[in-house]
DNA sequence: ATGGTTGTTACACAA
């Protein structure tokens, strides 16, 4: 069996209902992963998911702001979403998928200016990932576990679209990649994108609305993410590496989200 | 060095 994750920033459920649906009867992906849904549980579109199959939902929604949802063609169990938020925004969706745990995830942005001292929105962001990190060195490695969604911090060189500029702007400074990367270690997670993709190739998920043409210019950053645990080939999971792909072409349609949708295939 | 855009909300703010 094949399963096709799928995680997209669509920024605004309701707005891109309709490139959503297109994606989905175009990627076929059996659990979709989506952050800033920008609604509440309640004002989620769930009867048009349902009519192209994704039926089961699990919805951590806010009013305005950030909110996350998972999507299933296949039956989940919902888990309690991680508790790492100490704003108590919807960050985090998690379920279980066929013994395999999925945590949807939604990284705060940070601000502008990268000193926690001087900006609580950058220090919640470290935070967050502190309080992450923590509650992933829990889990038992040789497990099946997906981590992704928009964790907001290009880690490489290569995920950017220059290395001396971004390392002074928030999503790519030392501390903010630091602590990504103890995340990482935290389970020894493989970053499926990476693997499939490997440097130097530069690897962008997310390209600014500030430009007028996304393409020419390609400024972009690796925002977004699939992480799988290294237990889940022993979990009779396998990810199927050479099948990890950046759908940037939703980026050049009619009013799209700033960020492209990556899907990754496992096989059980 | 600066400004450029978008979405939700309510009469700014976050990204």
């Amino acid at each position: 069996m094949m399963l096709r994750l799928a995680t997209w920033n669509v920024n605004s459920v309701r707005l891109r209902l309709d490139q959503i649906l297109r994606f989905v009867d175009q990627t076929r992906p059996h659990v979709l992963c989506l952050q800033e849904i920008k609604c509440q549980a309640h004002e989620f579109p769930a009867d048009a998911f349902a009519a192209v199959g994704l039926k089961h939902l699990a919805v951590h929604g806010q009013k305005g702001w950030h909110g996350v949802a998972l999507a299933s063609s296949l039956p989940i169990e919902a888990t309690p979403p991680l508790d790492i938020c100490r704003e108590g925004h919807a960050r985090t969706v998690s379920a279980r998928i066929g013994g395999l745990e999925i945590h949807n995830l939604y990284a705060p942005a940070g601000g502008d200016v990268p000193d926690p001292r001087d900006n609580p929105k950058f220090a919640h962001k470290l935070d967050f990932f502190d309080r992450l990190t923590a509650e992933m060195a829990r889990r038992d490695p040789q497990s099946p576990l997906v981590l992704c969604g928009d964790l907001n911090i290009a880690p490489g060189a290569h995920d950017v679209w220059s290395h001396v500029q971004m390392s002074r702007v928030v999503s790519h400074t030392p501390v903010e990649v630091e602590r990504m990367t103890r995340l990482k270690a935290s389970l020894g997670f493989v970053d499926l994108l990476r693997q499939a993709r490997p440097e130097p190739e530069k690897v962008f998920t997310w390209w600014s609305y500030r430009a007028a043409d996304f393409r020419a210019s390609n400024r972009g950053l690796r925002l977004d993410h699939i992480w799988a645990s290294p237990g889940l080939a022993q979990g009779g999971w396998r990810a199927a590496g050479e099948v990890v792909e950046v759908h940037d072409a939703v980026r050049a349609w009619d009013r799209p989200s700033d960020h492209a949708p990556v899907t990754a295939d496992f096989a059980i």
